[in-house]
DNA sequence: ACAAGCGGGACTACCCGTTGTT
DNA sequence: AACAACGGGTAGTCCCGCTTGT
């Protein structure tokens, strides 16, 4: 059985991203990790030489994912239609069909359980992260100021901070999901954003 | 024998509210407690029987400043106003003023840094922290209800999770301001929630 | 039974000592000086913040007793005797007396330890080793110049590394001793010291 | 297959022996070994069995070295003179300049490393060790009592640990030269053994 | 002759909580 | 109300050596 080292480590970074939403990067012990990816430690410390270094890989792989994710949709929605603020609505809605249907609430963000653990938060880290964030924002920037310059909005406000207010109402949505435990929360605040940029813009 | 007018055990309560919101629980040592405290484990367990018991007091003693909060804002709205609508859009006002002026990010909610950990998230934890903000939506929907009532709103619209909208954007607005290392991210989502609300029903 | 932690502190010195000249410092696990001396990590790591400063504690405490060790010795000698070459010869001829009779190669000596085991002999730790043997160095060179205003010796000679070479020998014959498995090793080659010194000077 | 005209397996000797005389035997992994030597697990265990069959090894080839040492000295002393004191005389000179000009403190000897470690120093290894000094004692014992016989020596002493006084001040001065810092230890302490030997037979 | 991957264990450091004492 | 001392356990790290493949 020829030994595959990348599979091993993706196991170990799968196990490790939902043992760490779940209960935090500190009390989430390596031998918890090891159980769950079926490893021992041996394998562990070959594929990452610290615990550190497993945080810094599953954020960068987070990060990659978010892209991706990023990038799909925005092309779905320029497929979809040519209006930037169409393409802006139709970008919300297709976030809102990706969480419909959750029976439990949505795990939460990587990002947002970092940031509340200083450990995890170097400068590099947290670059990481923001980066991201801003790729977001950057691409619904361009288009909300497009639409804006179509047909001007009701009311004169940020565009910066309302293409924000999207990852925003995620975060947010994903705390609130998991305190009132009611796995439908993400989708009902991604609706009310989309309600107020159709508000704005129309 | 009290000293300097703050009992041991509210500087436990308050420097492990700081060490919690920066590192995490698990990340928090009871020995960096005593070191910011200046105390001895003997003094600690004197006043907490253990760890966990630390925990639940936080969350106790931050729900109840959320709740004398949150009277306040609502006592002061509704001197300020009689027409609900506004008494909402004052609440939010209001709450934009707590927060102007920060200069380094706001060090976020004890419940949004308890929600990603697990151990501290018990059922009788989570009901604490969810009650808070079930408190929240049951004075902002009345409001939001009388509103309706009065002028029907321009779209159709779940109540319950507009008034929700309030937390999601605070919770979401604490992660967005942590990583982008913004101070001003709160106040400004907080006025596209009182744009929102307003757009909505004028 | 009242805790007395300094007994408790002196035998975790007295059995690290031992062990560490037997195993080398890195080969000695705390669990092994725990075992010995009949105590538990806990008390291990309340007397010593590490296991580095255990080590720096030895050296510091073994730095001591060499001193006691020469003073004693220097004061006997001078009781003994008012001439500066008896008194350097006497004070061999007691150091021979404190290692008759052993029925196994002495133990060692920890500087010696220390200086083939890179990571304890930071500048720190060296300089108190070297301290240590240059207070022998000072001492006998006061002697021994003495002595040598008195009568010219038959060659001419350092007179610090004449010196030095007390401690040379000391050091040279725990490791012949602990090689040859011979017990009298030091005890001879302390007196050819002696008699090299007499043979100089007289 | 020799690389640089340095096989892997002298290699692997050569960076070992430094790192275990810096480091000490437990304290020197074999990863270190690996990274200075440039090669992998594979190529270490393929050379030798164990980490405690490279210790073998490594004191095999220092007294195999130590052989050839101490007869190419005696060679040569045995051609610059008849006399077997000027003989032994000569054999502490020619040791003296191998010594010489030396910028930093010598390493040590392995033996010494060794002794101070027990797990090194089983039967077999403390025998490798006893021989190799054994060596120089039957040599030089051999030339003093031919000496002793062609005049009386001023005092009384036994040959056997005037001989070896000889190893016993290599052992010492390396010990004293890595504590006080000082590369010229080694030669002045030969010295003075060397007038020791010169004031007893003459 | 050597490289990648991994098993399993040992070690240091630290942590939570208790006890005796004041 | 608080402190010194300590019990007992666990976490992260590293390390040695084996296996499989080339």
């Amino acid at each position: 059985m020829p030994r595959d080292g990348e599979s091993t480590r993706e196991r170990i970074l799968n196990v490790s991203h939902a043992l760490i939403l779940a209960n935090g990067f500190a009390a989430t012990s390596i031998d918890m990790i090891l159980e769950q990816a079926g490893i021992t430690k041996g394998a562990f410390f070959y594929h990452f030489k610290s615990k550190a270094d497993l945080a810094r890989a599953l954020v960068e792989r987070y990060a990659e994912m978010d892209h991706h994710l990023l990038t799909d949709i925005v092309v779905r929605a320029e497929k979809l239609s040519s209006d930037p603020l169409q393409q802006v609505l139709i970008m919300v809605g297709l976030s809102q069909e990706l969480f419909e249907g959750l029976t439990e609430p949505h795990p939460g963000c990587l990002f947002a359980s970092y940031c509340y653990q200083k450990e995890l938060f170097s400068e590099e880290v947290r670059g990481i992260c923001s980066t991201s964030m801003l790729d977001w924002r950057r691409v619904l920037v361009d288009k909300l100021r497009a639409a804006q310059s179509r047909r001007p909005p009701r009311m004169t406000v940020d565009l910066d901070s309302l293409a924000d207010m999207f990852m925003t109402v995620f975060e947010g949505a994903f705390v609130m999901s998991k305190t009132l435990g009611d796995p439908s929360t993400l989708v009902k605040q991604l609706r009310h954003y989309r309600n107020y940029v159709e508000l704005l813009f129309s």
